[in-house]
DNA sequence: TTGCAAAACAGACATTTGTCTGGTATACTC
DNA sequence: GAGTATACCAGACAAATGTCTGTTTTGCAA
């Protein structure tokens, strides 16, 4: 019989070990649980899984295979990388979309990713063939990055609010603000994370 | 029945249907495939499966339950965001890491992941408060930017190879380059992304 | 001591799930 | 037509997996 540990120690472990399997893509089973445990009863390994749930550690479907899933909101998903954004908005061009990200999702905020393309932001530190990922919604406050369809064409700024209405601002000094006609300019998104990729990621 | 569709297309659709179950954390059973498609036969849906099986699209590990993952080596991983690197390595710094990041691995490589603090890397645009993904190597070519150990601390730096040894330069004209003596530098890996989150993720 | 709770074990049962054998229908080629 | 390939269906079996009942051991506290 594996020795008995203090109160919480092994399920301390557990669900350290559940939630890496979680986001590493396949959840364990009871019986994985037991093996890399060592316990000889798969029992021991449903207790503390039955208990990490109760107390909320974790989260279940009953009777399904692999059916331990991490509470709360944070789930892994699949962020659509658009080619080009054009006119007509978003549902056009995530159908023809060039691959998938993964990215932590909060809530159930709609994300889209885009390819930095030219110079405009570097002085923020976004250079191009960045991706920036963006939260799907109509409006930004100011000083956010944001993406904006101005006229036809997708493009990443810093977004200003004036009593005139509002502004785009690049980051960096060779290129000026753009000041939109309220009708030809639609705020696609929110950018809330940038990433560049050194190696490999055509 | 279903009605017959033109050879290959449902099992298109079956494949994106999988990979996009994959990619999201918990790939499907044979017979939520079936319920997807609306077969009235497991058989169907096994067919198209174990043919994608057969033609590389999927890998499957005989016998387990929701068993079907991509093939190639693009697996999600958990990366360790390390507090702060010291002396005596990565081990003790994994030990009391901050939290995990989600990212794709290929082939077996070890990544980890560590905050960006200072400006000195500013002019390749990574800027305090990004984080940096980095492949753990002890050797890296000219040009790679890379995390090293000189004497008790870590810091990110582009290599650059001379005859006298290695220099590690800031990409910030108000740095200077560092020329360690051998002994004090180690190589701890190549940077291969940077994210900067500019919203939430504490 | 007694009582209680947590940790671990043993063995079984039931559901889910993977796998198999065989069949029908449609389309294409010879 | 015969032959072949693909798509799909029906039903069953077997393995994997979730679930259950009951027991033992250890530590702690009244």
């Amino acid at each position: 019989m594996s020795p008995i540990t203090p109160p919480g120690e092994t399920r301390e472990r557990i669900y350290r070990f559940v939630r890496r399997r979680i986001l590493e893509g396949l959840p364990p089973t009871v019986r994985e649980v037991k093996e890399a445990f060592r316990f000889r009863a798969v029992q021991t390994a449903r207790q503390h899984l039955e208990r990490l749930v109760a107390e909320g550690s974790l989260v279940k479907v009953q009777g399904k295979a692999r059916l331990y899933r991490l509470p709360g909101r944070v789930e892994t998903l699949l962020v659509p990388l658009l080619g080009r954004v054009q006119a007509g908005g978003l549902q056009v061009a995530i159908e023809e979309c060039e691959g998938y990200l993964l990215a932590e999702r909060r809530g159930s905020e709609e994300l889209f990713a885009l390819r930095v393309q030219g110079e405009s932001m570097s002085g923020a530190g976004i250079l191009p063939g960045d991706v920036v990922i963006a939260r799907r919604q109509p409006e930004a406050s100011s000083g956010d990055v944001v993406v904006a369809l101005v006229g036809d064409e997708a493009t990443i700024k810093t977004l200003r609010l004036s009593r005139d209405g509002i502004e785009l601002h690049a980051e960096n000094p060779d290129f000026g603000p753009i000041v939109p006609r309220p009708e030809e300019c639609t705020i696609l998104g929110k950018v809330v994370e940038v990433r560049r990729y050194l190696e490999g990621f055509a």
